[in-house]
RNA sequence: GGGCGAUUAGCUCAGUGGUAGAGCACUCGCUUCACACGCGAGGGGUCACUGGUUCGAACCCAGUAUCGCCCA
């Protein structure tokens, strides 16, 4: 055994050497040839490209990656692919505005389209999806090179050639595929029903999408009066905007005071429309006056009574948010309709204070409007209130309306391991708050096309119920551009012809699916069967409701089963005021930067140190600590490997080698316990612990005796016994600091300990053989009692001590004795006594007189 | 309003029934032949609060407070 030592070891520029090293070796590259039970199979989170790289990425990615470097020691080929969530919103706003383009689907494909040199925000110009589509991928080219840079500088072990887009050709035919699976099963239906929406983006909008936000409104007290003439009935409203579309008021089937009215009619104020009075339990009779109108549709409540209670439809509100400018037939008095024509194509906002204002006037408001603060719904990344409309939508079952879905769905969740297994708890919570099916069409223009054409009937109208569906090889379509089956472009819209659906999929419905994209589902069977069903997802906790619920979804429907067994869920990163980590901050501070000032162990250790689905403190000081330990790593390794390590572990017999052994091999049955667990933390705080009484005690204790000072047979034990710990420990520390682990592994071993094997208990307690791992702990402890006779004297630790006399347990007294050699030369102690007596460990030390 | 989590040394955090721990920071000391990006020693805590269970509680139970998140 010969080492290839650097003089003065560092761990500045390893990086760039082993990053090139794994690439040009493949070390990651994914066996494809081994059989799913040797298979480690993760489904990588794509990260959105056009969002920005911030220090949250690197931690949780460190996690994933820690349990990935396991996994490949443990002998497993490990499938870690990544992919990039490049469909969906952010990347349609940076394309326009990069580009100065916007998509409009009508349009015809221009294979010569050039985006203007110049873009105009104002002006921008219009091109066809599959033009859009394709700039998107020429601009994120960009971002994903930003993003691999990182990852591999971070040392992510992925395999670079299993990568995807969620936006590309076969992210949309396998999007498509399973959307076409879903109808042929019934489980993809369309309807026209109250739906979300969302006004500044004219789309629909699903439930795993909304948001409530506390907004200012204010009640109004209105007047409504009885038809029998008997005086007015007053209900409050924060939308007196929406009178014209009230269908019925409603209060609680118990409530005394508005008993007698059920069955009797109203008129509405100002329109004079007569509506009924309701009874139903989720009226409030603790809420504003206790009886509230029914519109169509004001809120999700609206939707409930309109359907429980068989309401007429009446709505006012159009995809732009304003009153329609039809006029309502239902209003049939000249003077409502008059009023009605002065609020028609208002917004729902200036509408709101006209017909206040008209109210006031006609007498119908009592008082003035009381301001209140509540709850408002809105999309997610929208800036107005929803409003809910009646459309024609596409929607999937989830479980939210079959009770029988929802109960297996909620069994599949907890077939799952989470780690922590508490994230459980919001899974089932949102599960069982599910209220209707999940929305998945959008009135979008970029994204995964709905794969469907209509026949137009001879008037013109579409044949929704018998929407045409493409041959599976011609996917993935786009229905604006191709052509379905038996029709011609020429019939594109015309009576007896057909038309494309013009919606696209919910960015969900595609990432629901990254185990079936990246597994490559019904594109490369061959590999699917090896990677399915997977074994991990990691993500953020946020996103439990929306991407792990909707892969769960996704896989029952389509396998029946789970698509993986284990989820790990990571927390958060804070600032030092424990407030989430902003992603402005988080630009403020660039992980390249950080990278770059620590060295990515450092960083990497400071990631690994947050524990699963802990949110964690964004913490320097914790990088310069891991700082610290590589470069401890690399110094301790020098001083092993110059010693001219002995390889042959036959000749280990000294009982302190034999100790330290065997302690180690106690600290690698824990932490391979806790990695199974998915407690990388706590594998890296026992690697770390070993290692530092190892470098303190045990190097210190054994110094003596591996330069030879006590016979070769003390010298070979020590040095082989070095070498063995060290062997281990690399090993040990090799998913958490990457880096310098194969570093020093490049200093005496072939290949990369990325390739090597995880240690095992059995092959260290083999050699460890009689060791007794509580002989560490006393000599230790010993050996500390005369550190604190030498710092207490103020002297070196090279000092001389004259005599030192050893008392304790017996069987404590007994190990060190065995050991007395070591802690002589450890001690400098010229002559050393041992004696039984007392519950602890003590040492008397006699210091020799200076000798100036 | 319901739920989940957190609350332990100045800071960041371990610790699920048996004498309160680690690292950082702090103080004092050491030019020790792997490492001064180092080494040794030391000071420092009513384990958020109030009750309960127990021979014994940081830990289990009930409640309270504060913070964060999820869902209404």
């Amino acid at each position: 055994m010969s080492a290839r030592l650097p003089d003065k070891p560092s761990i500045d520029g390893i990086e760039k050497r082993l990053v090139e090293e794994w690439e040009r070796s493949g070390a990651y590259r994914f066996d494809r040839t081994r059989p799913r039970s040797e298979v480690y199979a993760i489904d990588t989170p794509p990260p959105t490209v056009s969002g920005s790289l911030h220090v949250g990425h690197v931690f949780s990615y460190t996690h994933t990656d820690c349990i990935a470097r396991y996994k490949r020691m443990r002998g497993y080929s490990v499938f870690y692919p990544m992919g990039w969530d490049d469909n969906g919103l952010p990347t349609e706003r940076r394309v326009q505005n990069y580009f100065g383009v916007r998509c409009d689907p009508s349009l015809p494909y221009d294979p010569g389209f050039l985006p203007p040199e110049e873009p105009g925000p104002k002006n921008q110009i219009p091109i066809s999806r599959r033009n859009f589509v394709e700039l998107c991928e020429r601009l994120t080219v960009e971002d994903e090179k930003a993003f691999e840079e990182l990852w591999r500088r971070l040392g992510l072990s992925i395999d670079w050639t299993q990568t995807y887009q969620t936006i590309d050709r076969n992210a949309r035919a396998v999007s498509q595929r399973a959307f076409l699976n879903n109808l042929a099963r019934g489980e993809a239906y369309q309807t026209e029903a109250p739906t979300l929406w969302d006004v500044t983006f004219r789309t629909a909008v699903a439930q795993a999408e909304l948001e409530d936000r506390e907004r200012p409104g204010a009640y109004h007290r209105i007047g409504f009066a009885r038809s029998d003439g008997s005086g007015p009935v007053f209900i409050e409203t924060t939308r007196p905007e929406l009178i014209p579309a009230c269908v019925a008021l409603v209060a609680h089937p118990d409530d005394k005071r508005y008993q007698p009215l059920f069955g009797s009619t109203v008129r509405t104020p100002l329109f004079g429309v007569e509506v009924p009075v309701v009874a139903h339990a989720l009226a409030d009779p603790e809420k504003g006056s206790g009886i509230a109108m029914i519109c169509t549709f004001g809120d999700l409540t609206d939707v409930t009574w309109w359907r429980e209670l068989q309401l007429p439809t009446r709505p006012i509100i159009g995809w732009d948010g304003r009153l329609l400018a039809e006029m309502p037939a239902w209003i049939e008095s000249a003077a409502g309709q008059a009023t009605y024509a002065e609020l028609a194509g208002k917004t729902a906002h200036s509408a709101k204070e006209a017909i206040a204002q008209l109210l006031r006037e006609s007498g119908d408001l009592v008082g003035e409007p009381r301001e209140i603060t509540h709850a408002v719904k809105f999309f997610e990344k929208g800036d107005r209130p929803l409003e809910i409309v009646t459309t024609r939508q596409w929607y999937l079952t989830n479980g939210g309306r079959d009770p029988e879905l929802r109960q297996a769905l909620l069994e599949r969740g907890c077939q799952l391991h989470w780690h922590p297994s508490h994230m459980l708890v919001r899974y089932e919570n949102w599960v069982e708050g599910l209220n209707g099916d999940w929305l998945i069409s959008r009135q979008r223009f970029f994204g995964v096309p709905i794969p469907l054409w209509y026949a137009l009937d001879k008037d013109g109208n579409p044949l929704y119920d018998t929407p045409l569906v493409p041959d599976d090889s011609l996917l993935p379509i786009d229905p604006l551009t191709d052509v379905p089956a038996g029709y011609n472009e020429d019939s594109r819209g015309k009576p007896g012809g057909f038309m494309g659906d013009p919606d696209v999929m919910d960015t969900w419905a595609t990432s629901s699916l990254t185990p079936q994209i990246a597994g490559g589902w019904s594109r490369d069977d061959d590999l699917w069967s090896r990677v399915f069903p997977m074994d991990l997802r990691p993500q953020a906790h946020e996103i439990i409701r929306t991407w792990l619920f909707s892969t769960v979804v996704r896989s029952h429907l389509e396998f029946g089963g789970l698509p993986w067994t284990d989820t790990a869920i990571s927390g958060w990163i804070l600032d030092p005021d424990r407030k989430k980590m902003s992603k402005s901050k988080g630009n403020v501070v660039t992980p390249m930067g950080l990278l770059d000032e620590h060295g990515s162990d450092a960083v990497r250790y400071w990631a690994a140190s947050g524990r699963p689905g802990t949110d964690t403190a964004f913490d320097v000081g914790q990088m310069k600590i891991g700082r610290r330990l590589a470069i401890k790593i690399l110094n301790a390794s020098k001083f092993v490997l110059g010693l001219a390590p002995v390889a042959d572990p036959a000749v280990i017999t000294a009982p302190l080698d034999r100790a330290m052994l065997a302690d180690l091999a106690e600290t690698v049955r824990q932490a391979t316990a806790a990695f199974e667990d998915y407690n990388y933390t706590r594998a890296l705080e026992l690697a770390e612990t070993f290692f530092w009484s190892f470098t303190d005690d045990h190097v210190e204790l054994v110094k003596d005796r591996a330069y030879g000072g006590q016979g070769p047979q003390g010298e070979a034990s020590a040095k082989a016994a070095l070498a063995l710990a060290l062997d281990v420990q690399l090993r040990l520390f090799a998913p958490f600091l990457p880096f310098v682990a194969d570093e020093v592994w490049s200093w005496w071993r072939e290949g990369s300990i990325h390739q090597a094997a995880w240690p095992a208990p059995e092959e260290i307690l083999d050699i460890a053989a009689t060791g007794d791992p509580r002989t560490v702990a006393d000599t230790a402890a010993a050996l500390s009692l005369v550190r604190k006779a030498k710092s207490d004297a103020k002297v070196s630790m090279k000092a001389d001590v004259e005599r030192a006399r050893v008392t304790g347990p017996a069987a404590s007294i007994q190990r060190i004795a065995d050991v007395a050699g070591d802690l002589k030369a450890a001690g400098s102690i010229a002559e050393l006594e041992f004696a039984p007596g007392g519950d602890a460990i003590n040492v008397d030390v006699t210091l020799a007189p200076m000798s100036d």
